[in-house]
DNA sequence: CACTATTTGTCCGTATGTATG
DNA sequence: TCATACATACGGACAAATAGT
């Protein structure tokens, strides 16, 4: 029953409490945690549970209900709004797999930024270029249905990168793009990681700032092992997922064949 | 030159001015835009920019270099602080890889709860029991090192659940029990998200409330396709990564091998 | 119908944080 | 550095609506 303290400004994220109180409720609700057309806790039992004043989970519940999702009655206590229609399951799950090199060609990609810099640390040994050496820099929001649900950071070596337009990072895939300029893709590695929204990528994305976005970082290398590209993408959870399957071997050992793809949801 | 507008609290979100600019201002820094060993611009100037009043750059100033990003010298202006030294790659990547089954033999679960339920809808859809048909489910943190990094959620079927005690789930992985048990492993799927820590799971882990997690559900099934296991895993992102490595196969096609691993972070 | 417990709605006073000029 | 204005957060108090007995 004691619980774990909220991010008192005292702290490192100067973050309103009864927002970060409106942030989980939002979250929960939307995971179903109190169930399909469910009642909120009582206002003393969330400022209880959250070790905060009964006024500041009001105000969180408040914002709540401006944006529709609770319905509040006096005496009552607070009822979940049901959004209609929960996202159905896909009947074919596979069939909705895209891989690395289709990403492109089924979203639009728009341009925030682009030049040449110099690169940060991790895209420095990532690409394992020198510590004076320009990498191209470009930053995009990819959608989907003109929804988006990206926000891409890239890096790319400079003597690739001269041969990259600004136009060029609108198009499709950056793996033809590679492969038309003879550069032959040998292996990616990538890490999976989550984030919270700040207001930049937050209004890039069209979410509140402080929503949980899956973080992934990779890095594509060509067949002789030199960086091609380095890139950190945030992805909106409600709008995309990774999915992977995993088939043990005929061995019978712990090993396991794996198979890697993308779904993009459905329009919510 | 012109910036995107920073979000004043009179509109949606609540973030404090001065951490916005901070925020821009250290990405710019990381991202190399003043350059290597340079001078931030004044703060009138920077005033002038972000349109805020000095007094709040200067608390964002002062920010970084409380961080030691940069260094301030009364009428000799700011600036910005090479942090050489990269922080070692480890030497040898691939071998802090640690497949599905290897995870449990190096940390320790401790079981928060444990019962038989009737399963929550996307658990009884993933594992394909009926709607009146218990569940084994149980609640589980794991630690590394005393340090805890993963907070469990699983749901066994029943018929699986009977010879699986309380004390096994302390134990190493399930996968083993499984094989123990007569249950063949065939395969998994599983999908990456992210999520905030509520105050439950925010104490089980050791992290503020609002804090990104990253998400993982994964549905295992034995060989005939029967469900086995339904989990699903929140991780702390300072402590484990989830890692992946692809490679083109011979053939040139746009199709990749992949092979996954997770990697525990040292001691921060 | 009244009585009560619960829950939301509203106000006070106070303290601290944020942002400006 | 100071004065000012506004936002945030707290505890306390009470009123108003609701549901159950």
């Amino acid at each position: 029953m004691a619980d774990s303290p909220l991010v008192r400004s005292a702290g490192e994220i100067p973050t309103p409490l009864y927002h970060q109180v409106h942030l989980v409720l939002r979250e929960r609700i939307e995971q179903g945690y109190y169930g399909p057309n469910g009642m909120l806790p009582a206002e003393m039992e969330l400022a209880r549970e959250f070790d905060v004043s009964r006024i500041t989970v009001a105000r969180a519940i408040n914002e709540l209900a401006q944006q529709g999702f609770v319905e509040r009655r006096r005496g009552a206590g607070t009822r979940i709004v049901t959004r209609d229609l929960p996202p159905p399951v896909p009947a074919n799950i596979d069939g909705l797999l895209e891989n690395l090199a289709d990403m492109g060609n089924r979203t639009k990609a728009k341009v925030l930024e682009f030049g040449f810099v110099l690169p940060p640390l991790e895209a420095r040994q990532e690409l394992q270029v020198g510590p004076n050496e320009l990498v191209q820099r470009a930053v995009r929001v990819r959608s989907h249905n003109g929804e988006p649900f990206s926000y891409l950071t890239s890096f790319v070596p400079g003597y690739i990168g001269q041969h990259l337009s600004e136009e060029d990072m609108n198009a499709g895939s950056l793996m033809s793009l590679f492969e038309r300029h003879g550069i032959k893709i040998g292996s990616a590695r990538q890490s999976f990681s989550a984030a919270l929204a700040d207001p930049k990528i937050g209004q890039a994305l069209a979410v509140p700032v402080g929503t949980p976005l899956l973080a992934i970082t990779r890095t594509v290398l060509d067949i002789e092992e030199r960086g091609v590209e380095y890139i950190r993408i945030l992805y909106r959870t409600d709008r995309y997922q990774y999915r992977m399957t995993m088939e043990r071997d005929k061995q019978g050992s712990s090993r396991f064949k794996t198979a890697a793809g993308t779904q993009i949801k459905n329009g919510g």
